[in-house]
DNA sequence: ACATTAAGTGATT
DNA sequence: AATCACTTAATGT
């Protein structure tokens, strides 16, 4: 069930005290805003425990889900808008209680001269969030709801680590910016499938997608 | 038993 | 894929 990290997994021991040092621990519960529109981020969280919801704000005020930080990763976000202490361009909220390290922006040059570890940590939640988001763009541009909800689910499900993800399906149009019409449509079509069993508030995912 | 909310469906654009 | 209009099913009071 949980999915915690083992930071010493990844880091060298001169990093960890550094870390240890620097970063501040922080702990809260689930639904609360991490980060808001306009906020200006002085802080790079490190997650460890649970997952953060990363949104952007549309024109029409709605917000279009952008991607999950899971525990073990960073905000690459954070990390682009803080170092040029630019307002944030988006929102985070923790889904599930959160446990993360708040690293100060003045620490981060340092730390990625000094340590290649820390370098390449970075590094690489930026490369793969980007990625991400390229497909998502990709999906977007060509209508591809279906794929979109399926990456969707499977996103849910590594973030609770649980098949069984308990939304309506009205929440999870809201996120993808469609209508609940449209998202009971392909969910039934993937149920037809056998590749999900379909209750109120609740879906439940078999094996292979 | 009744009201409310979630989900399913056909038709239309 | 979106919207409308309507039905059916589940849940709360």
């Amino acid at each position: 069930m949980e999915n915690a990290i083992q930071l010493n997994e990844i880091f060298e021991p001169e990093l960890l005290a550094e870390i240890e040092k620097k970063g501040q621990y922080t702990s809260v519960k689930e639904g609360t805003v991490i980060m808001d529109f306009g906020d200006i981020v002085r802080v790079m969280p490190l997650i460890l425990k649970g997952s953060v919801k990363v949104s952007r704000m549309e024109e029409d005020g709605k917000e279009l889900l952008l991607y999950y930080i899971n525990a073990g990763e960073t905000c690459a976000m954070s990390f682009t808008c803080c170092m040029q202490q630019q307002p944030s361009e988006i929102k985070a909220v923790a889904e599930e209680d959160v446990d993360m390290l708040l690293i100060p922006v003045n620490v981060m040059d340092e730390w990625i001269s000094r340590f290649s570890t820390w370098k390449s940590f970075v590094m690489n939640t930026i490369r793969a969030r980007f990625a991400e988001l390229l497909k998502t763009i990709d999906q977007v541009a060509f209508q591809k709801l279906d794929e979109r909800l399926i990456n969707y689910l499977h996103q849910k499900e590594k973030a609770t680590g649980s098949s069984l993800i308990n939304l309506s399906h009205q929440q999870i149009a809201d996120e993808l910016a469609t209508s609940r019409v449209v998202i009971s449509r392909l969910l039934k079509k993937l149920e037809n499938d056998k590749k999900l069993l379909l209750y109120r508030n609740q879906i439940k995912l078999l094996k292979e997608l």
